[in-house]
Order: C-alpha cells, then sequence, then structure tokens
DNA sequence: TGACTTTTGTTCATATATCGCACAAACAGA
DNA sequence: TCTGTTTGTGCGATATATGAACAAAAGTCA
C-alpha cells in the first residue's frame, strides 16, 4: 500500500473513540490528547467531529459517546452470517443443556463473543455480542490459539497479559503451549475456574467446509454442577453434534 | 463550530463503516462508493485505510469487517454507567417474571437496546445490546417517544418509515400522537403484536433523579401467555419498582 | 485572600496530506 | 472481439495537521 492510500485522519479518529473504552465515559480534550497520543489540537478536532455527527455529545467541558456510535460495530454483527447462521443451534443447545452457550472469535490476544444464549447468570461479568476476554485462559480461546500454527499461538501468548485471575489460572506460557497441543489432540478444552472462581467451561472448534476453524463454539457451566472433570460426558456430543451441523453452512 | 475543526476525512470514513450495516458482508471499492456516494478513490483510501488498521480484510477484490470493530461500539457499552447500573435489576426482573427483560435508549427514530436479560426466544429476530428497532412500533420506543415535545415526537414519525409490519401496526401519524398522549398520561406503554405477530410488550420510561427520562424499561411477553390487556395487571407492579429503584442511580 | 504555577482550550500561519478528477489498465459478460 | 464496469494512479486544488503562542481556568501554597 501506498503511503498516500493511507487516510491518517480516519486512523486518528478511529483511536480517539477506542480512547473512551479504556478510560471514563466522560473524557475532557486534554484526557483524550493524553490516552492516543494525539496532539490537543487533533484530538479536538476529531472530538468535535464526532460530536458534529452525533457520535458523541459535548457539554462544553466533557465529551461523551452517544449510542450512535454502537451502529459501527452493529454493521459487523448484522452483516456477518456467522452470527446470523448459528443463533438458532445456540439457542436450541443452550435450552436443551440448559447452560449458556456462546460462539466467539479471535481478534488478536482476545477472543470477542459474536453470538450468545444465555441462561441464568452464573459469572460476575456479563457477557455479550462484542464483549472480549483474554484468549489463553476461556475455553474458546484455547481452541483457537491451539488452531494457530505454534509460532503464531506462541506469539499470540507472548503479547498477552498473562495475568493470574484465580489460583488455578495457566500463565506459563510453556505450560499453555502445552496445554494446546492437548487440545489439539482431543478436539476440546476445558477451563476449570481459570478466569472466575465458580466458573467451568468447555469448548469445540466450528470449522468451516473447508476445513479452517473459523470460531469455536462453548458451554458455560457453574462448578457447583459437578467436577470440571465430568464436563466433557455431559456436553461433548452435544457440543459436537451442532458444530457437526454447522460445518456445511460456515463457507 | 467553525469549518476547520471539522475532520472530513474522518467523517468519510465513519461513512464507509456504516455503509456495511445496510448491505452485504463484503463489498467491492465501486460498492461502497456507490452506497456512501464517495469518490471511488476516496473510499478506496478508506477501505486501505481500515484494512492497514486491522478493521478490515481485503482479499484483492472485497472488503469485509473484521471483529476489532466491534472495539469501538463496545466502547461505548463498557463506559456508559446505564448499561453496567440496570443489568443486575433486568436480571432480576427478568427471573422473577420468567420473561426477556430490555432497557434501551433513543437514537433518531429508532431505539437502540443498551441492556437486556433474556429468556427463552420468543421473537424471531435476536435481540441483543446495539440491536435497533424503529421506536414508533415498539413498547419501549413509544414510551421514549411519549416523552418528548408535541414538535419533537412529531418531528421523528415525520421522519420514520411508517412500515407496516403485521395488521396491527399503527402507522397513521395523528393515531401515534394520540397514543403518545395516552401513554403520557398513564404512564405505560403497551404494544399488541404490532411488530411480530405473537408478541406483546410492556414498557414504563426510566427517569433519572433530575426528572428527565433518559431510557426506557420493557417485558416482552408472547401473545400466547394471555391477552396484551392483561400485561399491566401482571408486569406493570414489578416494572414500576425497577423504574423507582433505579431512578437514584441514574445520574 | 492573592500571587503563583500548572493545566486546559483555542487560535493561527505554514508545511503537509488528502480530495476528486481525468485517464489508463484490468476484467467480465455477451 | 467489443461493451460496460471496475480498479489503480498522477496531479493540481483544496483541506488538514502541526506546534507554538496566548488566554482562560484550575489548582497550589503561604
Amino acid at each position: 500500500m501506498r503511503e498516500t492510500d493511507f487516510v491518517s485522519g480516519f486512523a486518528r479518529g478511529l483511536k480517539v473513540i477506542e480512547a473512551f473504552e479504556e478510560a471514563q465515559p466522560k473524557m475532557s480534550i486534554a484526557d483524550i490528547a493524553r490516552s492516543t497520543g494525539l496532539d490537543r489540537a487533533t484530538a479536538r478536532r476529531c472530538l468535535l467531529t464526532l460530536s458534529e455527527l452525533g457520535y458523541a455529545d459535548y457539554d462544553g467541558k466533557f465529551f461523551s459517546l452517544t449510542p450512535k456510535i454502537l451502529r459501527l460495530g452493529h454493521a459487523y454483527l448484522s452483516a456477518t452470517p456467522l452470527t446470523r447462521i448459528v443463533q438458532p443451534f445456540l439457542d436450541q443447545l443452550s435450552e436443551a443443556v440448559g447452560q449458556s452457550a456462546s460462539v466467539s472469535v479471535l481478534d488478536g490476544t482476545e477472543i470477542v463473543y459474536v453470538a450468545r444464549a444465555s441462561q441464568k447468570r452464573v459469572m460476575s461479568i456479563n457477557l455479550m455480542p462484542g464483549s472480549r476476554l483474554p484468549a489463553y485462559c476461556a475455553s474458546m480461546g484455547r481452541v483457537l490459539l491451539a488452531a494457530l500454527s505454534e509460532a503464531e499461538a506462541r506469539d499470540v501468548i507472548h503479547r498477552s497479559t498473562l495475568k493470574t485471575f484465580t489460583d488455578r489460572t495457566l500463565t506459563e506460557p510453556d505450560a499453555l503451549m502445552a496445554e494446546f497441543s492437548r487440545i489439539r489432540a482431543q478436539g476440546y478444552a476445558v477451563i476449570d475456574q481459570e478466569l472466575e472462581l465458580g466458573l467451568c467451561s468447555i469448548a469445540v472448534p466450528l470449522v468451516n467446509g473447508r476445513g479452517r476453524v473459523v470460531a469455536a463454539l462453548n458451554i458455560g457451566a457453574p462448578a457447583a454442577g459437578g467436577p470440571a472433570e465430568t464436563l466433557p460426558e455431559r456436553y461433548l456430543a452435544p457440543l459436537q453434534q451442532v458444530a457437526l451441523s454447522l460445518k456445511p453452512l460456515l463457507g
């Protein structure tokens, strides 16, 4: 790509929008300039542009995003066939097993939920399409990382912030790589309260007609429902059946 | 705002992202240029920028959005206090009444779901945070429009595409305005299968501490569960109780 | 309180980057 | 092959970013 094929004003503007994610709902011009690294004058112009277009509100001191900004992300969810195709399967699966079921894809070091059928809340955080979790310690993340090449997986791990969420969280790169091998061999991943105490999950890859792993499917269950070792016997068959049904539908 | 405080390259780029919403997941340069009204060269530069930043994929012919784009919308959901505050109330309400409960805000002629606790699916479409419905024929939309001034409400109706979804959909502007008066007086709105046959709902406004309507809260129920006229006696009290509990928490 | 420092928002001139046009090349379908 | 369409590129005109300067506001301390 040539240098002149890059619209840096656009790139700067997107950076400004993302700056709201990591921080407060209300940000001053200086706040944005600091967290994006842009010049104050530039940040101000981007913010005023957002405000002029109705994507942000400005009270003379602070800027905040408006719900119009949701159109941007929704463009992906509504345009991507994956979301629409998997939803009915997810609903059916979730109801059949009485647990929440989700589909996610990999984005860098994180998994992004693209569809979900939730039962009664078991996690402290509320997951929804667009939500993100670190890949290394989520069952779907493990499955998606296991589908990468050794080098790619190691690179993702290297770039991840390997935080210890619970005393069971695996954070040793080599231990994680070994776990990926095991997952690749057995075809599924189990997480036993590594992200949150009391929460277990099991995930399988979603493979398309050409044999490529395009997403992951999981079932989350409270640890109180039985030890994590029993997740495969309880949920692996229905998960694999859904994965099989979806295979010819996923381009 | 001065003209030089507007970054038109940024505005054009946002237009490009939104173009994916109304159309196909895969768009060529010419497709985007046509649906945005931008020059082909400009559309191309915006698309290449998106691609360079990882927000889009390019196979040499078609562009498609990547899950990274979800970061933009998610910035709003995760940064807005409303979402976080109402979720636990929504979960509790939904479980207590055994129906889906949602909170939405108004964006132009549409309502935007910002939080939702769903029970077994009754609608054909899958609603989630970020989803949009036309305001004029949704219970939360009616409540939010009823909270506007006569002139504002009439303007929204005027700008809406008043489509007949079912044979019960109200599309007469004057009939809608009359309905808004009734809603304003009684404090809630009931929709009886106007959007989809078999689906009824009841909504109340969420008022903040300063008396301003900031969002709407609803319960959706299958028509098979009882006639729409009985929705108030079944659900109005719990809805109003949640609205009351939330009042001091909503800025 | 009042003088001082720091932070913030805004403006301006100028250097730089982007836009949109026109043209050329590549491609697809008849 | 010939259309009609799509994509890529060079260039002049135009729009935008930059960084410094200034004013206003907020914070600091005696």
